[in-house]
DNA sequence: CGCGGTCTTGACAGACATCAATTTCAGTGG
DNA sequence: CCACTGAAATTGATGTCTGTCAAGACCGCG
């Protein structure tokens, strides 16, 4: 069975964590997706529905948050190509938070029904799928320990390499350079800061030479002292390989 | 076959969760537990180690915990009997954090390998599993918004809801009252704060009389009042019934 | 060319961290 | 039985990171 686009996008997001083999491949290219355009700052999933599909990011990016206490939101996790950020609504209901996009994103949408068939049909898959669950907990775990116990500079430090790594691992990093159509709303949202003060950090990375940051497009100037700065350790994105070299 | 002491924890726990059947239930009895005691303050599991085992809280309580930026830690999850919080070493490995004992505790472990098998066997058992781990991803969003949103009154006053009612669900907390061993440098930790600041704000609760806190009792005096101070919505915990009288 | 969102800058206030010291109290030993 | 001891809790003073308010600059888009 020849896999479409978004299927290849799957297969190579998967294939990137762990090792699987051709009926695995096959069980996955089987399953029926339905591509879907949206534009920018668009909600995709409501916090408190009962989904009967899941979402697959294909191009852009996607986001998950929380309304916090008043006014205020919190981001809890983006969302790059290949990624299901709802994959949990395949037990779990109703969902405890909002999926929206970030910039304009193409989303391929999965029918729980056949996806939990191919599910019951190889435990192999599922176990692959229950590990994508769990890789998503490690990244709220590292992100409760970057909100809780880094400064705003080293927060925003350390959400630039996380999206650096992941985004390099389904090849949308190259030479240290990804689009990435957040506003300093959206990162100060995600690192429990003010806009204002998301700016000020941001052109401290900028006036040290560790990014470069214009419009929707950030390059990495300095890995080395980022992550310094940042704390960063990567083991926490359970990757496969984790040889990425510079 | 009849199960074991630490089997009905892990049965009550489950069932108040999800609903379940005879043959779940023999499945989950069959397998082998291994009964430890450990001091207080005791690293069970170390950051970086790939286990062949689970371990699962029979008595007191464990606490995940990651080193931070410096001297700093963050205290990620807190855990109460029936729960397994390294449940997700079955698919991830090394272990991105520590797990120790809050106060003294009782702990089971169980061999990966006939766990494995035990989920082989019964897709249902696997639903249920997966299940528990997103309900445990479920809470990390929420500490994140807590971290992320939340003044430190609030985050203290959240962590106190959401213990009390985890642990209402397995019968330890009778009268809003619970036993929970946590110094407030832990509880410090667990809300990225300093431990002095911690201490004030735990006073402004008990002089709103809000709470009482002795030793290691806590016992919620309003919890109306508390949880709208916390800005708690009890849904991320993904409770079967959220029908809880006062 | 004008509008609105985003970014930027400055001044000021406040929540919280840090430093330092004292009190409480359970566990220990004489 | 009662000092002794170290951890935990508490209190006070001071500094700072970050939030808030206000206003202006920039820029993409219609």
């Amino acid at each position: 069975m020849k896999p479409g686009f978004p299927h290849s996008r799957l297969l190579a997001r998967l294939d990137r964590i762990v090792a699987f083999n051709d009926a695995d491949r096959d069980g996955i290219s089987a399953l029926p997706m339905t591509l879907r355009n949206f534009p920018a700052e668009h909600e995709i999933v409501a916090q408190g529905a009962r989904l009967n599909k899941c979402c697959m990011v294909v191009d852009g990016f996607l986001y998950r948050h929380k309304p916090g206490d008043g006014a205020q939101r919190q981001i809890v996790s983006f969302h790059v190509p290949g990624d299901i950020p709802d994959l949990y609504s395949l037990h779990i209901n109703p969902m405890d938070h909002h999926i929206s996009t970030l910039g304009p994103a193409v989303v391929a949408f999965i029918p729980h029904h056949p996806f939990r068939e191919m599910l019951a049909r190889s435990p192999r898959l599922t176990d692959i799928f229950w590990r994508e669950t769990l890789v998503d907990a490690s990244l709220f775990r590292e992100w409760v320990v970057n909100i809780g116990t880094r400064d705003a500079l080293a927060r925003i430090a350390h959400l630039l390499c996380e999206m650096e790594m992941r985004l390099e691992v389904v090849g949308l990093a190259p030479n240290l350079t990804f689009s990435f159509p957040a506003s300093q709303t959206h990162i100060a949202d995600a690192c429990g800061i003010s806009a204002i003060h998301a700016n000020r950090m941001i052109q401290e990375l900028r006036s040290r030479r560790l990014i470069e940051w214009e419009g929707k497009t950030i390059r990495i100037l300095d890995r080395d002292r980022l992550a310094e700065i940042a704390d960063f350790d990567p083991a926490y994105l359970h990757l496969r390989d984790r040889a990425v070299v510079s």
